[in-house]
DNA sequence: GTTCTCGATATAGAAAAACGGATCAATGGA
DNA sequence: TCCATTGATCCGTTTTTCTATATCGAGAAC
């Protein structure tokens, strides 16, 4: 298993984990079996794009592909408290607009 | 195939075009025969992650998972012209250019 | 001690990708 | 015209995912 691989199937187990969901819970909302989800959080099996674009719906997430050299931006504003990278300089408090 | 595997797709194919590769050029790149290619541009398969990344990583792409609601302004960083988006205020003499 | 959830694992079968190699029509250049 | 390149398509074979279902041990709750 290369590191991109890693990278994804991580961020997935990730996300379901931050979002309190169990395996049984993601499966109900992907559409794919409690068993087989363990396989892919433990890098057991090459999944199709079919399936990492189900979980990842089910997740709030999107596949996406960027260019290497704006890896590190992307990177920043995912990981960003979800705030300052996409607000531009004139907000100023902390709420967040989200809704 | 839905929306999120077409963008994924038609993405891989334009960058290829972009980069002036044939899908011979890129078959050899990324390892993946050439008649499979041509189906996943066509959308004839639903290829897996390892031929995803393989093909993405021949084109200088990544593939990443970012949440639903900072797609907006990844798909702008990564559409922009490549400078004052990628570019944040704190990094100054960052130049990347990458061959 | 019983019951429940959790994640990991097993089995068996159907479906599909992946591979290799070959071919074909269209195109463009020598 | 001849030749090379490009992308699409076909064939046959192998490998693998994917599904469905069930089970297991660990841990927590009652």
């Amino acid at each position: 298993m290369d590191y991109a691989t890693e990278y994804i199937t991580a961020t997935l187990k990730e996300a379901r984990k931050q979002q309190g969901l169990s395996q049984r819970d993601l499966s109900a909302a992907a559409g794919v079996p409690q068993s087989h989800i363990s396989k892919i959080e433990n890098g057991a099996v090459d999944l199709r794009l079919s399936s990492l674009i189900a979980m990842a719906r089910a997740l709030g997430l999107e596949v996406t592909l960027v260019p290497r050299k704006s890896v590190v931006a992307v990177k920043a504003i995912v990981s960003a408290p979800q705030s300052e990278f996409v607000r531009p300089a004139y907000s100023l408090g902390d709420q967040d607009d989200d809704g």
